[in-house]
RNA sequence: CGGGGCGUGGCGCAGCUUGGUAGCGCACAUGGUUUGGGACCAUGGGGUCGUAGGUUCGAAUCCUAUCGCCCCGACCA
């Protein structure tokens, strides 16, 4: 490809609406525009990236025998009626209704459509276990789309539906997508880590996340050094803490605390750790068509983890309750909530407020508290969950060492379903006695623009991006210094063609531009290589290659460059890593 | 949806407080000089100031409504 015909419009400067690093560069690189809030354009570089990772993709999905196919976009309503999802998925699905005004959404995901074709097709268990994937475009209508491609609305994802007669055979589907996944993120040279995580609105039992450590990223993951433990925060869990105190236990006693309602400042002013606090929230626990409050119970310097809250109440949604709602339930504003007293209503206590000895909670009564508050005796505890936010520090559950926390960009996902959606829609198969049995089901999802985007937060340096070698645009830039000078171009023209015929992907750089403006947008745009060809080196019948991640130079003998060049993009090709 | 911010040539911004009929840099076009890290000179084209109402002799500027976009939170690949 000559450089002066290439469609990839560089920008300059960073357009005012990109805040992340890789939504400023694919920008700026030419590779993507935006058309509406979370759909964009993908010119050609980026949908080259996009081509090679999900080449990548394919060829590990095929190696574990995955079978491509090609499910529709626009989904019959009745499909989700049947699973129940259509009342369940809520606003992020895009519905819409056709000339005779029956119902159709835009598929956020296949697990309806699959299930579907599945039953109607596949009978027997000989016929199982049964991988079939695709490589679809995906439509959410997000609440918030942000950072460019990190979260679309619009998006292509890989999706593998896994079918298997039992358990077991599950386990085996689900360890081959787990190294699949593994495979192809090592392949895209990201750093990654595999983390437990919750299943969410697809549900099911369990699941992983694959996700490319970032800064900029969505997802905050806890993590051990020591073992293997690994997971998002949202289902992290902690080793408990469950030194008993020997302290005696105290007379309850009512202290007043004037206009004292956070927790610091309650802590502040009567002289108490905020560990021996118990913080007192109310929710609203809230299903299709019903809401309730429920009153959590934290250590004081503890977070709520609402998803481990929601999933313990298995309701459809979450709010903290609203100040009149406070005061309907505790007597008091916000800020004096406490669990003595309270009568008639759900009363959830986090696994570690029963060891708090003369502890401090609201007293439910403006500007009181109560101190020497001890569970069991001065209120009852009957339903106990892990419901508090693991923060760096706290102990492995595993094996006791300090977790570490970090954030990352979520970019597979791995779950099994067991029988939920086949259960739901009836899908079903005759097993060796001749039984009717659900599918057991698992499903696996790749976002590949997303995946696109971590590679370029994971990978870059001030002046753009440096592209791994495996899923580079290109993987050679050719720069002739000064185009006006005709050997310099005589030898580039020629170095061009060899390398085509070679096999190697690889840019002319012909334009009539000054070096600096070349080598600013190789730069920019990232070629993992670029060979520069000026009137220095010249003179020596040399060229010169540079590495765009090390900044590294080597002169070459025109005659050995496409040797040269070879060697090193097939060093890179295998490596896997960063280089 | 709650909180914060922004809409002015393709991009980045100024002008708005204190109304007087739109400007700067980059990009673009033409000519010339330049050419190893985003050149210079000259000339030129391009904007219903997001949209709709209103106030006013007069609105980018003031008022109202509305749409869009970005950032922080609830959603997820």
């Amino acid at each position: 490809m000559r450089m002066s015909q290439l469609f990839a419009p560089t920008l300059r400067e960073v357009p005012a609406e990109a805040e992340t690093i890789s939504h400023q560069y694919l920008l700026r690189a030419g590779m993507i525009r935006k058309i509406a809030a979370g759909i964009y354009i993908y010119l050609p570089l980026a949908q080259r990236v996009l081509q090679k990772i999900e080449r990548i993709v394919r060829e590990e999905m095929d190696k574990q025998g995955g079978q491509e196919l090609l499910l529709p976009a626009l989904h019959p309503a009745d499909l989700w009626l049947e699973s129940g999802r259509w009342d369940v998925y809520g606003k992020e699905l895009f519905r819409l209704k056709d000339r005779h005004e029956r119902d159709y959404c835009l598929g956020p995901t296949h697990e309806e459509v699959i299930t579907d074709l599945v039953r109607r097709e596949v009978s027997s268990y000989r016929q199982l276990p049964l991988l079939l994937y695709q490589i679809q475009t995906k439509f959410r209508d997000e609440i918030r789309p942000r950072f460019g491609l990190i979260r679309g609305r619009e998006f292509t994802m890989k999706d593998l539906y896994s079918f298997d007669k039992d358990e077991e055979g599950l386990e085996v589907s689900y360890r081959k997508m787990y190294h699949a996944y593994s495979e192809v993120f090592r392949r895209c040279a990201l750093e990654f880590r595999v983390v437990e995580a919750d299943s969410g609105a697809i549900g099911g039992s369990a699941s992983h996340e694959f996700v490319v450590i970032a800064e900029t990223g969505e997802s905050e993951i806890a993590y051990c050094d020591n073992c293997a433990y690994a997971a998002n925060v949202e289902r992290a869990e902690a080793a408990r803490d469950v030194t008993e105190s020997a302290e005696p236990r105290r007379e309850l006693e009512l202290v007043s605390t004037p206009g004292v309602t956070t927790i610091a400042e309650v802590a502040d002013f009567l002289a108490v750790d905020p560990k021996q606090m118990i913080k007192t929230l109310i929710y609203l626990a809230i299903d299709k068509e019903e809401y309730y409050p429920v009153v959590v119970l934290l250590r004081g310097d503890r977070e709520v983890n609402e998803v481990k809250l929601q999933n313990h109440l298995g309701c459809l949604h979450l709010a903290l309750a609203d100040a009149d709602t406070v005061r309907e339930i505790t007597g008091a504003p916000v800020g004096f909530a406490g669990p003595v007293g309270l009568k008639d209503v759900r009363l959830i206590a986090d696994v570690e407020v029963p060891s708090i000895v003369n502890g401090v909670c609201g007293a439910n009564r403006a500007d009181y508290h109560w101190v020497n508050v001890n569970p069991g005796r001065d209120f009852v505890v009957t339903e106990v969950a892990d419901i508090h936010k693991v923060v760096a520090g706290d102990k492995c559950k595993v094996c006791g060492h300090a977790l570490k926390t970090t954030r990352g960009i979520e970019v597979g996902h791995i779950f099994k379903l067991g029988t939920k959606y086949s259960e739901a829609m009836g899908a079903t198969f005759l097993d060796e006695k001749g039984n009717k049995k659900p599918f057991v089901m698992g499903c696996y999802g790749i976002g590949i623009p997303r995946t696109m985007a971590a590679a370029i937060e994971q990978n870059h340096d001030d002046k753009g991006i440096i592209w791994p070698m495996p899923i580079a645009p290109y993987q050679v830039v050719v720069v002739p210094v000064n185009s006006r000078v005709e050997e310099q171009m005589k030898v580039a023209e020629r170095l061009y063609r060899d390398m085509l015929e070679a096999g190697i992907e690889v840019v002319l750089d012909d334009r009539d531009e000054r070096a600096g403006v070349k080598f600013n947008d190789a730069d920019l745009i990232g070629f993992p290589l670029r060979v520069t060809i000026g009137s220095r080196s010249l003179q020596e019948g040399k060229v010169e290659i540079k590495k765009r991640r090390t900044g590294e130079t080597m002169p070459v003998d025109i005659e050995e460059a496409v040797a040269t060049l070879q060697e090193l993009i097939r060093a890179e090709m295998t490596k896997g890593v960063s280089l």
